[in-house]
RNA sequence: GGGCGAAUAGCUCAGCUGGUUAGAGCACCUGCCUUACACGCAGGGUGUCGGGGGUUCGAAUCCCUCUUCGCCCACCA
């Protein structure tokens, strides 16, 4: 992809872009066979294991054993190796724990589709067939994920890859239901659930998504039973489910229905009668005011079926036809509708009704309705038989947790809405009538007793009769993946060194649309089986979307194949990208028609790096470098105290936006609470420490030294090996592979060594100041700034004059480096008479440029008069201010100190443009 | 319906507890192949801080209100 280098720049040995196809192979295997990554419990400081090293720990979200990676999962895992990277050179002892989930219903979506396309079901084949035939394809397909994810560059400890549905894992999940079960905090209930006829099974609230939709309302009039003349008009949106009717209600005080309430109605289309009943549950201004009661399948109707002591006929079959739940309500379904999918049904049964004459009226009407979030199939609210965790004592901690402190959310804004939900959470439906997942372990003995069993029982825990069978549905995926704090290290066993060492681990990162799904009941499992809470910080990053602000996905196909990224522009620059732009819980903007636009900066930042590390190494040369340390501070020149000054200014920069690593005591303290993890500043600060000021100053003040053998060039050398050794390790965790191949190259590397292990870079103990630097940057901006206002040819030598004192002696120093870099020779004493123009420092060092033959005088002349009014006009309002009384007594004394400086500066200033616009000839 | 949040440059966003002439990156414009890098170098800010009102000596910042947008939750059929 890249253009020819240009001959004369190229070497065989060093060509100036950076080969990231061979360098990432090579440095990920040596990474890998040096075992850098793998954590060691007995490293740590946690109790019993002696060592020194905070643990940082990071849990991967696991992505589905499924998956593919796209640019979520590259820049949710970038984030995570980023700070695993950081805190591994602070000195940690760094975990990042990879691993996939089983993904139930997913997974088990994707082998139907499989088999469907070889004409079968799943009932076909039976659930043990079925079962075997998913693991196989997970042996042979599952996974692959990971491996993607080395590609960009992962710094996870895969030695301890774990997998929801492994062994050991699966241990952890029947423990954890057993426990449940014996504090009484799992019960198994009939009640009105989200059921997706396409998956055949229930969902949990948090799966069944809500969407807007554009939906009719059906006005049907229900007759008196002992009247036809007289009747009540209800409104429903679903006339098909009133095959299930089993009451009309009103409210209790609304007066034009106050008289019929225990009345008998005739139901349409079924021709039982069904009663009027009052619930304050009506509300009195929605339709008609009366509501149709179908308690199977209306979750509110349900509640007031159970208040009154309703029957509660089921009409929908798990496939989402009309038919009969029960034999008995065979005389509910209409010949016409049998059998008919519901949304057929609702079409026949609107036309029956009309033919009946007792379809008032049909309105449009805009209402939500929930969809299956795996296969977007409308749910259908459907009685039946399901486990519940009681989620109300599992909340009451989770919610102290991010109250007190314990635990932040990051952006904070997400505190909120987390509050919100557990405040008003409700119980978990975690049964699913899937075949992949883990069984439910409750066994049902020849005496009917239901028991949960940690191992699988020979005889009734409660009577010793015979196992007759055990429970058939399996476990709502996101109950095992709820584990995942602590069933990936070694739980239940409590002696387990991982567990001790790695938990609580430290900072989830993970997208804010699974905060309920797993976040929360991480927070709570933690809380119900370790007494604490999982991690400190929760970092939820934004979403990757296009230019349109659409969300990535397959089907708008406006995705970004990370890999195909990693190949044209390298991992880095992908990493770079998605980092760069990771403000706060901000989405990343990706271009998916203009990859270039997107990932070309960052590939252009890495092959910046790797043409600072070419000069450097062709410059410097292999022999030994002085370690910094050892080199004699009176012998640095202005120039490498500057760029040491920058480099500790960089280092505080990036240690302020990246941390603090964790609260120092067991809780946030509310000042720290939002410090930290700004991962777009700490790249900015890396990034203009080694690109604006080491490249673009401090490289370009050395040069000189660095052909004059002798004793400065070995103080420029070891300078200038330092701060880009310290600059690489800055950018290191952003950009692993160039910042790898470069360090390596360094002068004095010993083989072995890496920079993801090397030392992340410390303020000196002993800073030096090189302010006086600025002076010179200061000179040579403004004499550039010049010669671009005046046109001068950019081959064009200029002189500038001025007067030499203690503020303008750095530049005496540095007069070679502004003729190289300004093309301007710099003269110390009175400037010749005549026109000249003027340029006075921000320090207040005056530069003088005669103008004659170098700069136009109207030009000149122009530029001070436009400057002198702006400036007047600024001025007039600063002595308004310093005049009014208000402002001198009640402002800090301070404040209107510096006015007062200022106006002494600017009315000086504007004193001189004004006699100078009079002299030139205004 | 309840809760939360956001409106600042063409785009994406910083501007914390009110205090110099409102910033960054990208994009854009101009000029440069200056021997590490044209995937580069140098120069350039292009803005009624969403509208209106208020508090204050002073408001992008605090308060009220309007408008627009977004997110989460939800049992009005």
């Amino acid at each position: 992809m890249s253009e020819p280098a240009r001959p004369d720049a190229t070497s065989p040995e060093f060509p100036t872009h950076f080969d990231f196809a061979a360098a990432e192979a090579a440095i990920g295997k040596a990474w890998d066979d040096a075992g850098i990554f793998r954590a060691d419990p007995t490293r740590t400081n946690r109790a019993g294991f002696g060592g020194d090293r905070d643990p940082f720990t990071i849990l991967i979200p696991p992505p589905n054993v499924t998956a593919i990676l796209h640019v979520g999962h590259g820049l949710n895992n970038t984030v995570q190796d980023v700070l695993v990277r950081w805190r591994r050179m602070a000195g940690d002892e760094a975990l990042w724990l990879p691993g996939t989930d089983h993904a139930g219903i997913a997974t088990q979506n994707v082998v139907e589709k499989l088999l469907a396309k070889e004409g079968r079901t799943r009932f076909d084949l039976g659930r043990e067939a079925f079962v075997a035939r998913t693991e196989t394809f997970v042996a042979e397909t599952g996974g692959a994920i990971l491996g993607q994810l080395r590609a960009i560059g992962a710094s996870a400890d895969w030695s301890r890859t774990a997998y929801t549905l492994s062994p050991a894992l699966s241990r952890a999940v029947r423990e954890a239901f057993v426990r449940l079960w014996e504090k009484d905090l799992v019960y198994r209930g009939n009640r009105v659930i989200h059921w997706c006829p396409r998956c055949l099974t229930s969902l949990s609230d948090e799966e069944a998504e809500f969407h807007d939709s554009e939906g009719k309302l059906y006005h049907i009039r229900y007759p008196l039973a002992d009247d036809p003349s007289q009747g009540i008009t209800i409104a429903t949106t679903r006339p098909e489910t009133m095959l299930a009717d089993v009451a009309v209600a009103v409210h209790p005080d609304d007066a034009r229905y106050a008289k019929l309430v225990g009345k008998q109605l005739k139901l349409p289309l079924v021709g039982i009668t069904i009663p009027v009943i009052a619930d304050a549950y009506v509300e009195k201004d929605f339709g008609t005011g009366a509501l149709k009661i179908t308690p199977a399948h209306d979750a509110n109707d349900f509640e007031v079926g159970k208040r009154h002591g309703l029957a509660m006929p089921v009409v929908i079959t798990p496939t989402g036809t009309i038919g009969a739940g029960h034999p008995d309500d065979r005389r509910r379904i209409p010949a016409e509708l049998d059998g008919l999918d519901r949304f057929e049904a609702r079409k026949k049964a609107a036309a029956m009704l009309e033919a009946a004459g007792v379809l008032v009226k049909v309105e449009s009407h805009a209402n939500s309705i929930r969809r299956c979030y795996r296969c977007d199939t409308v749910v259908e609210p459907r009685l039946s038989l399901q486990w519940f965790v009681r989620m109300a004592p599992l909340a009451k901690p989770a919610l102290a947790a991010v109250q007190d402190g314990t635990v932040r959310l990051l952006p904070e804004k997400w505190e909120k809405v987390y509050i919100n939900w557990l405040e008003g959470i409700r119980d978990w439906n975690i049964s699913r009538q899937l075949w992949w997942g883990h069984r439910i372990p409750v066994f049902t003995c020849a005496n009917g007793h239901e028991v949960a069993y940690r191992d699988d029982p020979t005889a009734c825990a409660k009577c010793q009769a015979p196992i007759l069978s055990q429970d058939e549905d399996v476990f709502d995926t996101w109950f095992s993946s709820g584990l995942w704090p602590f069933s990936t290290l070694g739980w239940p066993d409590e002696e387990s060194a991982d567990l001790k060492a790695f938990f609580p681990s430290d900072v989830l990162v993970t997208a804010p649309e699974i905060l309920f799904f797993w976040v929360a009941r991480m927070i709570m499992t933690s809380y119900a089986f370790l007494g604490g809470a999982p991690f400190h910080t929760v970092y939820l990053h934004g979403t990757v979307r296009d230019m349109q602000h659409r969300k990535m996905s397959k089907s708008l196909g406006n995705g970004i194949d990370p890999l195909d990224v990693v190949e044209r522009f390298g991992a880095d620059a992908l990493r770079w990208t998605v980092i760069q732009g990771m403000g706060l819980g901000v989405d990343v903007m990706l271009d998916p028609d203009d990859l270039d636009k997107s990932f070309a900066p960052g590939r252009n930042f890495a092959t910046k790096l790797w043409n600072i590390g070419r000069f450097l190494l062709l410059q410097v040369g292999d022999d030994a470098v002085t370690p910094i340390a050892e080199v004699d501070r009176t012998a640095l020149a202005l120039a490498d105290r500057w760029v040491l000054g920058r480099l500790d200014a960089a280092v505080a920069e990036c240690d302020a936006a990246l941390g603090p690593a964790r609260p120092r005591t067991g809780k946030w303290p509310e000042q720290e609470r939002q410090l930290g993890l700004r991962l777009d500043a700490y790249a900015e600060a890396a990034r203009r420490f080694v690109w604006n000021e080491l490249a673009d100053w401090y490289v370009e003040a050395v040069k000189t030294r660095l052909q004059q053998p002798g004793a400065d060039r070995e103080v420029a050398r070891a300078v200038l090996v330092h701060v880009f050794d310290q600059g690489l390790r800055l950018l290191h965790p952003i950009m692993p592979f160039v910042t790898e191949a470069l360090w390596q190259r360094l002068p004095g590397r010993t083989p072995g060594a890496f920079v993801a292990t090397a030392p992340w870079p410390r303020p000196a103990a002993a800073p030096v100041d090189g302010s006086a630097f600025e002076i010179v940057r200061e000179a040579i901006d403004a004499i550039r700034g010049l010669r671009a206002e005046y046109a001068v040819t950019p081959g064009q030598p200029i002189r500038a004059f001025l007067t030499r004192d203690a503020r303008s002696a750095p530049l005496a120093d540095a007069a070679g480096l502004v003729q190289r870099l300004a093309r301007c020779e710099l003269t110390f004493g009175a400037a010749p008479t005549g026109a000249a123009a003027h340029a006075v420092l921000p320090s207040g060092v005056e530069l003088v440029l005669p103008l004659e033959g170098m700069v136009d005088v109207k030009k000149e002349v122009a530029r001070m008069r436009s400057e002198r009014d702006g400036l007047a006009k600024q001025l007039d309002a600063l002595r308004g201010r310093l005049a009014n009384e208000k402002f001198t007594a009640k402002a800090p004394a301070a404040v209107v100190e510096a006015e007062r400086v200022k106006e002494g500066e600017w009315t000086a200033r504007v004193a001189q443009l004004d006699a100078k616009v009079q002299e030139l000839g205004g």
